[in-house]
DNA sequence: ACCTGCGCTTGCAATGTGCAAGTGACTGGC
DNA sequence: GCCAGTCACTTGCACATTGCAAGCGCAGGT
């Protein structure tokens, strides 16, 4: 029986912080929606992340932040049925906290890179635009 | 063996958000940074927190924290000795995670506090036993 | 001597994580 | 028709982390 933050019925507190914490507060969630900013979709390029997430983890965390109202999944193609996951209003704004997260860990982790989460206003995902590098143009019935 | 980022042999990867979250990644750290930012200084106030830490995963995350450099340790007073625990100023500097924190689930989840991280005292529910701990040099009497 | 408070530590069960392998729907090739 | 391959997961199981309760050592007070 999974009950992670249930949205609104606060698991711990009534303050903001650890409520928000009991959504993303583990070490997966956030990396997620760090990678759908930057422009990933599919179950398939999430997991191909750095990080290596192991798969069962991504389901879970997918699921978890769907019920959370945090991403939204949807079949961007039928006939072999492909998924896309996308952030709503509600996923996109946590990119203050990655935000907050990467601008602590260049100034005080020697070593680490932005991996420019910043893509709110600039161009080109610079990878693989997902949607059309398939051609499903051909609607073959059985 | 734990080895939960020594600091600056990133565990996972370069990337300053996931370094970040390998130091803070959990659902306890931040809120003992929120505490301490919040003028709490004792291992006995930090426990009597709204969300009632327990007392294992506090003295471990001290332990962490303190080994990333992110809070010390005193003693303030010698007989019977009395340990402080304080942010540095890599400590501090967590603030601005913690407010984007707070703003996202000030905005996002209906009936979620401020709890102002900027300095204030008591804000738990009045059943605080402590009394004032904050004050060492006398009284203790009931 | 005994009790109390502080700051932890220990034991142990419950829960969560990570790895590998498997599944099922579908497609494309021979 | 059969087989290999891809995508998107699920399952099983070992291991790690959490959470709860209890205990421990060192003071001081009475």
């Amino acid at each position: 029986m999974n009950r992670i933050a249930k949205a609104y019925d606060f698991a711990r507190s009534p303050c903001a912080a650890a409520s928000t914490l009991d959504i993303v507060g583990d070490k997966w969630s956030l990396l997620v929606i760090r990678d759908l900013l930057r422009g990933k979709k599919t179950y398939g390029e999430l997991q191909e992340s750095y990080e290596r997430i192991p798969t069962n983890i991504l389901a879970d965390r997918l699921r978890r932040l769907e019920e959370a109202g945090i991403i939204e999944k949807s079949a961007y193609q039928e006939r072999p049925v492909r998924f896309a996951y996308a952030l709503t209003a509600k996923g996109t704004d946590m990119g203050d906290i990655l935000l907050a997260l990467v601008r602590w860990g260049k100034k005080h982790i020697p070593g680490t890179q932005a991996v420019d989460i910043a893509k709110r206003e600039s161009p080109a995902p610079a990878r693989t635009p997902v949607a059309s590098a398939r051609n499903p143009a051909k609607a073959r019935r059985k």
